[in-house]
DNA sequence: GTGAAAGCGCTAACAA
DNA sequence: TTGTTAGCGCTTTCAC
C-alpha cells in the first residue's frame, strides 16, 4: 500500500532516477521514447511525488499559509473559497489557521506555518497594531500578502476593497433618495476597515449639513451592537432621530434592523438602513439589506496573483497596496415597498 | 534570515546532532548538563525543526487534510473553526480543500492531500454515492473520519448528529403546540442527512394522522427551494395548506419564511416554520427560526479524538459510527408573539 | 550517555 | 540525452 517512489519508476522503466525526475518535472529535455516509457511506468505504478522529499531538496513546499482572524465571521467563507480555488489552480495547497481574533494565537500560528516552510503567507490580521510584530517578522522571511485589513505602514503587499468609495456610494444613494439626517454606526479604530469607513462617512456626510458628520456611534462589528445602537437612538427624543443608519458592516445593519422591527419602526419608511460587505444574510432578512458588495473573487484573484509574482522571484520592486472597487446593492431596507 | 538547523545547534552547544535531536525530541535520556546547553543554544538561535525533513525521515507530517464540499454552506464555518482548534491543540496543522460540491474535484483534492502525505483525513463527502470510490481508497491508506454526512456502508469511522432524534424533537414540539397538518420540505436522497431527516419525518408524522407522512416536498437544501415550495403550497386551495412546515435545514426554512412574509402569511399564527442546523442566520430573521441545534463543538472534538486514536496506532478494532444528540431551539417562527 | 553514519525521496550539479 | 553523485535536515540504528 506504500506509494511508489522515483526509484520504483526508474526500475520499471529501465533508466535512472534522474531521468525519471526530468521527465516527470519536465525540467530538461529527454528522449521521446524514454519519456514515453517513464510516463507509462509512472502511470502504471500510480506514482505520486513525495512532497516532503521535494520540499527538503528544493526548499519549496508548494504550500501557502492562510491565517484568518475568525472563519465564523460571515464575510470570510466566500473569501476562503475563492482563495482556495485560485491557489489550488496554481498547484498549491492551503494550510489553514484560525486565530479566534487573538493576536497572540495569530503569532503562534504564523510561527508554526513558517516552521512548516510554507512558501508564502496570506494574512487577514486580527488587529491593526498588535498583529504587526509577528506579521512584519514573517514578511521578512516569505512573500506575504495582507488581505482585507491593514496592519500598519506598508511592509507587505496588500489587497482590500476601497472602503472610502463604498461608503461614498451609500451616501450618494441616500442623498438621491431624499434622506436628510444620516447617522453612522461603526466600530472604534482597531481595524483599518473601521477607520476608513468612518473617515469616509465623516467627509461625505458634509453634504447633508453641518451636523451630519458628527452623528457617529461607535461599538463593534456585531449584531449586538446594532441592536444596542438603535435602543440608544430611539430612546432619545423623536426630534433627534436619524432617517438613515449607515452601518459599518452588515452584521450591525442586521442587528439594527431586528431591533427596529421589534420596536415597530417602519423601514425604510421612517428610517433607511444600509450595511457593508454583502454577506449572505443581507439578502435574506425582511426587509433585505441595501449594502456594499465586496468584489470577493477579484480580491482573491489579485492576492493570488501578487503571491505568484513574488514566488516567481519578483523580489525587488516596491510594495503594492491594491484597492478594488465595490458595488452598491440596493435592496428594500433603503428604498421602495416598505418593511 | 535562513532557519537554524540541528547542525547549527550542535555546533553552538558543542555536541553531535544526534544528541541535539534526542534532547529536543525527548526520545532518549541525555545528560542533564548537556541537555541544558542544547536547549539554551536552540533558544538562542531560534531553532525550529524543519517539518519537511522530519516528515521525510519519520513518515509523518503532523498534518491533517480537511476536505469540505463547500465552505460557503453556512453550517461549515463553525465546524471548521472547532476542528482547526482541536487539531491545532494536538500540534497538528490543517490542509484545507474546498470541493465546490463536485465529487470529481473532491477525488483530486484527496489524491493531492495523500501525495502531500497527510497523516489523516477528515472528510465531509460531497455525495453519498459518487464520493465513495475516492474516499474508500483514501481510507485504506490513512486514518479517515467521515463528518456530518455518510458515504455508504462503513469503511471508516464517522461522526454526525442524530438526525432522527432531531426531527423527532421538532415533531413533538409541533404536536405539543397544537399543530395538526405538518408538511416536510426536504431534499432528495443524495446526502445521508436528507434521507435520515425525511425518514424520521415520515415515521414520526403518523402521530398527526394518516395523511401527514405523505405530505413531503423534495427540492434541495437551498433558500430558493424554500421559496418555491411555499409558492406551490400556497397556490393550491386553502384547504390543502399545512399549518407547519418542517424544513430539512435552515436555508429552506429561511427561504420559506421570506416568501411567506412576501405573501402576507402570518407566521407562526397561520403556519409554523422549523429548520435544522441552527446556522447563525436562523437567529436573525424576523421571525427568528425554531430549529435543531447541532452540537458542533462536540462533533469536532469527537472527530479529533477518533483521529488521534487511530494515529496512535489503534488500527484493529471495528469502525465506529458516532451519533451525537441535538437540541431543540424554540424561537418565534413556531410559537408565541407573531411575525 | 554520546557520536558516527546511514538513508528517507527527491533535485541539481557534474560527467560522460 | 543520460547516468552518477552529492546532499537537503532529520531520526535512528549501531557502536563505543
Amino acid at each position: 500500500m506504500a506509494f511508489a517512489t522515483l526509484k520504483d519508476v526508474a526500475r520499471a522503466s529501465g533508466c535512472s532516477i534522474a531521468t525519471v525526475s526530468r521527465v516527470l518535472a519536465g525540467s530538461r529535455p529527454v528522449g521521446e521514447e524514454t519519456a514515453q516509457r517513464v510516463r507509462a511506468a509512472a502511470e502504471r505504478l500510480g506514482y505520486r511525488p513525495n512532497h516532503a522529499a521535494r520540499a527538503l531538496r528544493s526548499r519549496a513546499t508548494g504550500t501557502v499559509g492562510l491565517v484568518l482572524p475568525q472563519i465564523t465571521n460571515p464575510f470570510y467563507p466566500a473569501l476562503v473559497r475563492e482563495l482556495a480555488h485560485a491557489l489550488h489552480a496554481d498547484g498549491r495547497a492551503v494550510l489553514f489557521a484560525d486565530c479566534d481574533d487573538d493576536p497572540g494565537a495569530e503569532a503562534e500560528h504564523i510561527a508554526d506555518l513558517l516552521a512548516r516552510r510554507v512558501d508564502a503567507l496570506l494574512v487577514v490580521p486580527a488587529h491593526e497594531r498588535l498583529s504587526r510584530p509577528a506579521v512584519a517578522d514573517a514578511a521578512a522571511r516569505v512573500p506575504l500578502v495582507l488581505l482585507d485589513r491593514g496592519c500598519g505602514p506598508g511592509f507587505a503587499d496588500s489587497v482590500a476593497v476601497d472602503n472610502a468609495a463604498g461608503t461614498a456610494l451609500v451616501l450618494d444613494h441616500l442623498a438621491a433618495t431624499g434622506r436628510r439626517r444620516p447617522c453612522f454606526l461603526g466600530a472604534p479604530g482597531a481595524a483599518s476597515a473601521a477607520v476608513e469607513r468612518r473617515a469616509a462617512y465623516e467627509s461625505g456626510a458634509t453634504a447633508f449639513g453641518p451636523d451630519a458628520p458628527g452623528r457617529v456611534l461607535l461599538g463593534d462589528f456585531s449584531v449586538e451592537w446594532g441592536r444596542e445602537a438603535v435602543d440608544r437612538l430611539w430612546d432619545a427624543p423623536a426630534t433627534d432621530r436619524p432617517d438613515a443608519l449607515v452601518c459599518a458592516n452588515d452584521l450591525i445593519a442586521l442587528g439594527a434592523l431586528q431591533r427596529l422591527h421589534q420596536r415597530g419602526v417602519d423601514v425604510p419608511g421612517e428610517v433607511a438602513v444600509t450595511g457593508f460587505d454583502d454577506i449572505p444574510m443581507a439578502a435574506l432578512s425582511s426587509p433585505a439589506v441595501t449594502t456594499v458588495r465586496q468584489p470577493v473573487a477579484e480580491l482573491a484573484a489579485e492576492a493570488a496573483r501578487l503571491l505568484s509574482r513574488r514566488l516567481a522571484g519578483d523580489t525587488d520592486h516596491a510594495r503594492r497596496a491594491t484597492r478594488l472597487a465595490p458595488a452598491l446593492v440596493v435592496r428594500e431596507s433603503s428604498v421602495g415597498g416598505g418593511g
